[in-house]
DNA sequence: GACTTGATTGAATGATCAATCAAGTTTCTC
DNA sequence: GAGAAACTTGATTGATCATTCAATCAAGTC
């Protein structure tokens, strides 16, 4: 099912979800009434899984919660590399692909965008205490989420870590100063 | 030829073309190959014409280095209100649209980020007086076009400019946190 | 053991796609 | 102004697409 986040929604026929599912037409069209429907169903199952497939195997070693943010901009990175630039965000990848998105599929994309950036700003506001009082955790988590997804789409065009690393660092010397001193 | 910004590869058809252009299938195969290599003009016209129609109109009035990066960002985003958040960054569509680049249109993607963000570095090179000395243009320059396809995603799919402006916001902190005192 | 229900099959449908091509028209060349 | 080259036309092709559907099958239920 997660050929979307591989070829994207257009480029991934009906046969090609067959196949990957050993499964007919008929089955898939007993269960969905479309196509559209699978990928509502893939872009819920991401939003309930963002906890247990993403964030805690991202966060199982690190406590920090600044530590943290980058641990999960360490997963992209990872994912990057492992799959030679194949793969990026899901996420992004389909919220750029369709371009006049159903409302329903729409609803999804902010679903799943609210919810990774709710974790980041969770975490900025968790390191409160370390940072300056003007830091705001709801605009930084916004900015961690854009530069991500910035970051990732460069990444997978130069097929290079550079773009991705360089943005990221920048991220970290924001924070740097953001701390409090001592 | 700027169906493309407004539809994607994919889902502009030759016939789309044609009606656009009005013109028939046997002429546009008389000059193209095929699809893919009017993808190819249409991305070097835009490499081609990046000062003539993004910067010069962008920097008009601006002289400012720090000033001519924010009103790119700014060019960004009256694109988004005014087009009801239907035009997001052509390049950056594309770049994500296409999963697997024919070795020719990813080289193409890269020139025009390339030139993006050379253009951002130059701003922030002649604002290296006024910045930290430990300040490095390159990587700033990539963080900024990060930021920039990172929100114009975000601000897209939330058909709202909040994403976008919280992230150019939190550049704008980062470049005073950068400043020089006085 | 007759009947119902839900699941599965895979060929068929009609739409749409990029690309082709033979026939026609214009423009250029001498 | 004759002939060649460049260009245009639009119907056509074959591939691929999402979707449908009549049929078969397996597992209960009374």
């Amino acid at each position: 099912m997660e050929l979307f986040a591989a070829k994207g929604y257009h480029s991934t026929s009906v046969a090609d979800i067959l196949r990957a599912a050993d499964a007919n037409s008929g089955s898939l069209y007993h269960y969905f009434p479309g196509k559209q429907d699978v990928l509502l169903a893939v872009l819920d199952t991401y939003h309930d899984g963002i906890a247990e497939m993403l964030l805690d195997p991202a966060w199982e070693d690190v406590e920090d919660p600044i530590d943290r943010v980058f641990a999960l901009l360490g997963r992209y990175r990872e994912l990057l590399i492992t799959s030679d630039f194949f793969f990026g965000c899901p996420i992004g990848n389909i919220a750029l692909e369709i371009h006049e998105p159903d409302p329903a599929v729409r609803e999804r994309l902010m679903a799943n965008f609210s919810a990774w950036q709710a974790a980041v700003r969770r975490c900025l506001e968790a390191a409160a205490p370390q940072l300056a009082d003007s830091a705001d955790a709801e605009s930084l988590a916004t900015l961690v989420l854009a530069l991500m997804e910035g970051g990732v789409m460069l990444s997978r065009t130069y097929r290079s870590a550079e773009p991705f690393d360089r943005a990221v660092a920048e991220l970290r010397r924001l924070l740097t100063l953001l701390s409090k001193p001592g």
